[in-house]
DNA sequence: GATGAATGAGGATTCATTCAT
DNA sequence: AATGAATGAATCCTCATTCAT
């Protein structure tokens, strides 16, 4: 391929690569709105085609096809989303982590309808292994679970496994936003952060109830995995 | 069937009323295996009809249309699963809680698939103000705020706006079944009911780095709204 | 047929010959509201049956299928229309004329949607030769044409041939109560019987006029066959 | 095609404006052949398409479905219609009347078959609130009620409401290819337009039959509104 | 005789994809 | 490279008709 077409490089007008890119992410602009608003089984190429200016035929030349345009306006959306989250303004890993959760709210606060994506991708292509959601998310795994055992080597957080920190944490951001999605919640985001951090960072109960249930933990020395795994 | 038509001799075929009544059940049975399967464009009423063994007609018969189809299945889903959370086991508000919140867990534990149908429900129509989920949710919340409101009362959990504690726990619970089921996640049930129930009841603090932030917090005294809230 | 039923006749209960007609009737009633309401193909046997108040099956022990019941239906209301036309009052066939145009005119201004059944049996069945309207009319065609000629030997109607007579006077009844119904049209029964028989009775054109093309006419010998008939 | 893109290169495949009209005519055509064949119902877009030469698809790039195509056709019918009718090749408003009359019915002796949009369009929309052939017939309306004004000042017609006249024309006319249509009548067009201007410019009473007529009517001073509008 | 549950053929419509220009 | 006209597979839904009870 590549050797094609360099062939004949230097003759004639030399290709504008940017062009190219320029169209494609214009394609992708709008095929992100089409599809956030009306999921992927309803997106019309035509509409789109028509919102970027160009014809259907053109969206053929830069996509494979309807799928492909999907999944990379999913994965242009999950970039963004991973940059908003990871600018880390603070070597405190505390500080990054509430920076974190600010920004990823904050990320769909600013885009609610994003999370139609979300979801289409599912709805959609069940077949797929892994939602690129979830393969963007695995990415940053490592680098939170190091976090994680660095603030309890700090004192800073409770002895756990970080897993439990880290599937904790994700589920419940994520389940946030598909509240808010799915039930039209409407809360500041200011808010909805205060709600969140104060119950992930003090729990729900109060000292003494924690200190009675830990007792009563510590006694039942068979423990939680006897108790709590069968299924 | 029995004194029902005394007055004259019984003409034509007496009208079976169970028997309307199984045969829906029996067509929404299939239903949600294939809307939970394929989705609900991508099911197909010939395959339903197939699999319960009568004639894509007979279909219509006891569902307007395939839409309609589609809300019931999502509704009797609902309904096993409220059934499934709301029974109490205790009168302890902290037991009951738990025992929600495992139930809850292991209803979609035990029916994965049924997550899509959450989601189909809101990609395909989300013109419908507030999905059958969040219906049934909201049927309860009323119920679950004031045993939140006992339990602060009794001093079991921290003073905390009600809402605050609900809507926590309901983004976790949502968003840890959505995560199982989107990211193919595989861990067991108890394992999953410990880490919601740990870091719900306890948070991901130390006590001292706790008292830390609660200290600070106190200090600047104008406190979350301001510093927070800003959107 | 007859002989078997002869066979055990005087067993048991005695057939209700009377209540199969009435039945009979019953449903024909019904059906000729729904099909001129609604149409032949738009016309629901189940609509039909409820308005009757018996099961769909029971229509069909009446009648052989939609089709059969659609034409049973136009007959009966032919069957009215022409009961309604020929009652003679008098012996003047002037006057028989004047209360058939009347009567006409009287039976669709009762009935106005009957006129849909006339176009619905040719819309829907086209192959049949001829439709039930026009066979009814034929029926009569020679008592009127018989009354034509009674009339012009009376020196009452200009000489011209009976059946130019007849098919002007039928054309213009049927298209006046085509448009009565397609147009919407709301003119009295009165008026409109007035305008027809006016114009039909004593032409368009004044006396002298007449006369002028009545001269025009005899001297151009050749006339209005070589004139007019090239076709 | 020549001068229109001249700014950049001509890129693309250049849109093609007659193809358009061309094909919407060409599919126009087909349509109205089948719908005067096999009514709306019962006409099949795909033996449509397949007469046409083109796919099911192409019809609906040029219509917006079933419906919109009937009545397109319908309309160009009614255009033809018109313009057929409308030309008026002499001064004499009598004799433009008797080239209407003429026209009128050689268009439908050309096209039988074409009463069967008229009828359709009833049969299937009784919704529309005017047909399309009424619509085109009330265009027209004025232009005629004022000729029949005219002749009437030249004493040419007989004084009469000149709404009289144009009505019982138009019934004739509309009942004679109605009825030329459902009865499968064969008479030529010459031997029909001498029936209806016959009857219709000099009527069926003998003259000394249409004085008396007009003494009896004038004697009954109260006259025929009181006599004959009773309802 | 009557009933009403079940049937399934039949057809309109959509829209991603292709390809001649 | 871009266009846009053409395609046709895929599916929901209706309702006349049948027949077991």
């Amino acid at each position: 391929m590549l050797e094609q077409e360099t062939k004949h490089t230097q003759l004639g007008r030399p290709k504008d690569e940017g062009l190219a890119a320029r169209r494609r992410t214009e394609i992708l602009r709008h095929a992100i709105a089409h599809f956030a608003r009306s999921g992927f089984a309803n997106a019309d190429l035509d509409a789109i085609a028509a919102d970027v200016g160009c014809a259907k035929g053109t969206i053929y030349r830069y996509f494979e096809n309807k799928e492909d345009l999907f999944h990379r306006a999913v994965q242009l959306v999950m970039e963004e989303l991973l940059a908003a989250t990871l600018a880390a303004p603070s070597d405190d890993p505390l500080e990054q982590l509430e920076h974190g959760i600010r920004s990823y709210l904050a990320y769909f606060d600013a885009h609610p309808k994003y999370v139609e994506l979300l979801i289409q991708e599912r709805a959609v292509f069940p077949s797929r292994e892994k939602a690129t959601y979830f393969e963007h998310k695995d990415a940053n795994r490592g680098r939170w679970l190091s976090r994680f055992q660095e603030m309890m080597a700090l004192g800073k957080l409770r002895q756990m496994p970080p897993e439990r920190a880290l599937d904790v944490i994700g589920d419940l951001l994520y389940g946030t936003i598909f509240t808010n999605y799915f039930a039209g919640r409407r809360k500041t985001l200011g808010q909805q952060v205060a709600d969140v951090t104060d119950v992930l960072f003090h729990g729900l109960l109060t000292p003494e109830e924690a200190s009675l249930r830990a007792q009563r933990r510590g006694n039942a020395r068979t423990g939680e995995n006897a108790g709590r795994s069968q299924q």
